[in-house]
RNA sequence: UACCCCGUGGUGUAACGGUAACACAGCGCCCUUUGGAGGCGUUAUUCUUGGUUCGAAUCCAAGCGGGGUAGCCA
């Protein structure tokens, strides 16, 4: 069974649960440290579970850190976003173990520039007036800066005027004086400052010099006594730098230290912020929360539960192989969850119209029906039934393949927690398209009743027509048409039209007082939740993932 | 091209020098008033070649394959 153990175990928890050990540090600190440039989606429900996991298996602190160090693309509204996401995913999990009020490294910025100051006097950093061209080709070319050299005074004396705005944006940058000649170009006289007259969606005006990644990040793991700074793949080969600053500034222990781990690839699917804001921008999803994006805010509105995306996160594992999970394990989790707790309901997606010739007219019965034969503390409902009913347009076939267990001319089946049909008469409109049956029913065959026992193979869900509330369902299906989007070729090219479809569905009146809250089982079709856009008078259904269907349906 | 990292069934992971396991997916059977769930069974794995060792998925080397980096983005 797939549920989420207390103590995962992959390397990096070997890691740190060795350095618990060893007792290398007072208490264990990691961090999230996203950018506010964009919505999170699933890679960083995987980072925040890992991050937040640590800090509630070594009884430690994880810190939320805006790493806001660019201004051009940063924005506020990002900010209240990944907050909201980061909130909701550990809610009742990781909560007691959240850092306080979000950090800024953007409150840093003060501190950034006195160590970028004792760098310099360090003779460890120097202003250089290089085009971005031209640091390029030099970084190429393992060749020196004409300004390498220049004297700690001119240096101390031009990066103060670089930070009180003598000059323009690009003019000159603050470079660490490492090794031009490197292996690892990273340590090629990395740029740590450079210049942008740009507002700041939180410092305003008051800058106009803003640190580099490596430099911003680092520190501010350091500032904040993060002990374990977990990244993704694309940063290993930054490590060497990082560890270059905390040495270069002889930074007293207890220090931190960077590991990486592999991002998160589904099938069917992208995970990129890049690639999402795409989609978004050019109106091929409707929002970032478009329940077919895997955006958290997205995944929310489908329907998927923290708890479900948190043993995802602990199913996948943590290693540093750049895998590929198959989209069908994010569906299995769901399905895995729901079963065990959501609540049965008769739907029709797709209504035929079914008159039950020798049932009386005006007659109602109440049938018992079970809320989930999972869990009997949930207990059971009535269902009216009556001589007109619906039944879904999937559960009839004129000529039907040979497997094919439902309703057929001439055939029987059984109604869920009530009679056995017979279809006697099947009714077109003008274009051919079957817009009634007419059957007969077994009055004997009531869940209880002297026929009930007999062996009819098939088995589907119904609504009284004359009870059914009218609601729209909106069936989602995977976005993408082929296992890897992005494997060659525009991703865009590859998404599925079908990713979408309308319904109109008529609903058991149990679903009246459905909660937005649950998570609902529409028998034979899927899991279901209440889109926050249904009002009072009409209920919007989104379906977070289809019951698992056999081979070939 | 240079540097770094990674290679365990179809997929995701475990095994921490002692003879490969779990989950997903697939297939078959049983059960079923959800073609769901559940039960039982089943297919299938250590990239290659050397080396170290009594013993290697595990350590070493080379090769091959994959990924990452080479922004004044993060």
């Amino acid at each position: 069974m797939t549920t989420s153990a207390e103590r995962p175990s992959d390397f990096i928890r070997d890691i740190v649960a060795e350095d618990v050990r060893t007792g290398k540090y007072k208490q264990i600190r990691t961090r999230f440290p996203p950018e506010p440039n964009g919505y999170l989606h699933i890679g960083h429900a995987k980072s925040i579970c890992l991050n937040f996991g640590i800090a509630r298996e070594f009884a430690g602190i994880c810190n939320i850190r805006m790493d806001d160090t660019n201004p051009a693309k940063e924005e506020a509204e990002y900010v209240r976003s990944i907050m909201t996401d980061v909130h909701w995913l550990i809610d009742g999990w990781a909560d007691n173990h959240l850092g306080g009020a979000p950090f800024f490294a953007s409150d840093y910025f003060p501190k950034f520039y006195e160590y970028a100051v004792d760098l310099v006097r360090a003779g460890k950093a120097y202003v250089c007036d290089m085009t971005p061209e031209e640091t390029d080709a030099y970084r190429r070319l393992g060749k020196a800066s004409g300004f390498r050299d220049r004297s700690i005074e001119e240096n101390l004396d031009l990066f103060a005027q670089m930070k009180s705005g003598e000059f323009p944006d690009g003019a000159r940058t603050l470079r660490a004086k490492i090794d031009v000649n490197a292996a690892n170009v990273w340590l090629r006289d990395p740029v740590l400052y450079r210049i942008r007259h740009a507002s700041h969606h939180r410092t305003g005006d008051k800058w106009c010099i803003y640190p580099m990644y490596d430099w911003a990040h680092t520190l501010s793991d350091y500032i904040e006594g993060i002990t374990h700074s977990i990244c993704t793949l694309e940063f290993e080969v930054h490590r060497p730098l990082y560890n270059w600053i905390l040495d270069a500034l002889e930074l007293p222990e207890p220090r931190p230290h960077q590991y990486e781990f592999a991002r998160l690839n589904l099938t069917y699917a992208v995970v990129s912020k890049r690639k999402l804001v795409q989609l978004v921008n050019e109106k091929l999803v409707n929002d970032w929360d478009d329940p077919r994006m895997l955006t958290i805010t997205g995944l929310r509105r489908r329907g998927v539960t923290a708890s479900a995306l948190r043993t995802f996160a602990y199913n996948i594992g943590i290693t540093k192989y750049p895998s590929l999970t198959d989209m069908a394990l994010l569906e299995h989790t769901l399905r895995d969850e729901f079963n065990r707790i959501a609540t049965r309901r008769l739907v029709v997606l797709r209504p035929i119209k079914v008159v039950l010739t020798n049932y009386p007219e005006g007659k109602i019965e109440e049938l018992d029906a079970i809320n989930n034969p999972e869990d009997p503390n949930a207990g059971t409902r009535k269902i009216p039934f009556g001589r007109k009913l619906y039944i879904d347009s999937d559960d009839f076939m004129e000529t039907p393949p040979p497997k094919y267990f439902r309703l057929r001319p001439g055939g029987e089946v059984r109604l869920k927690y009530g009679y056995i049909i017979k279809c006697d008469e099947v009714l077109k409109d003008a274009a051919g398209n079957v817009i009634e049956l007419r059957c007969t029913v077994d009055l004997e065959s009531k869940s209880g009743g002297p026929t009930a026992g007999r062996k009819i193979k098939g088995t589907i869900h119904w609504v009284s027509a004359a009870h059914a509330i009218d609601a729209e369902g909106r069936l989602y299906d995977r976005l993408f048409t082929v296992p890897e989007p992005d494997a060659a070729g525009d991703f865009k090219s590859f998404i599925n039209p079908n990713s979408l479809e309308v319904v109109n569905a008529k609903c058991e009146p149990a679903l009246g007082d459905a909660n937005p809250e649950k998570r609902y089982q529409f028998e034979r079709l899927g899991y279901f939740a209440l889109d926050p856009d249904s009002t009072p008078e009409r209920q919007i259904w989104n379906r977070t993932v289809t019951l698992r269907e056999p081979g070939q349906k």
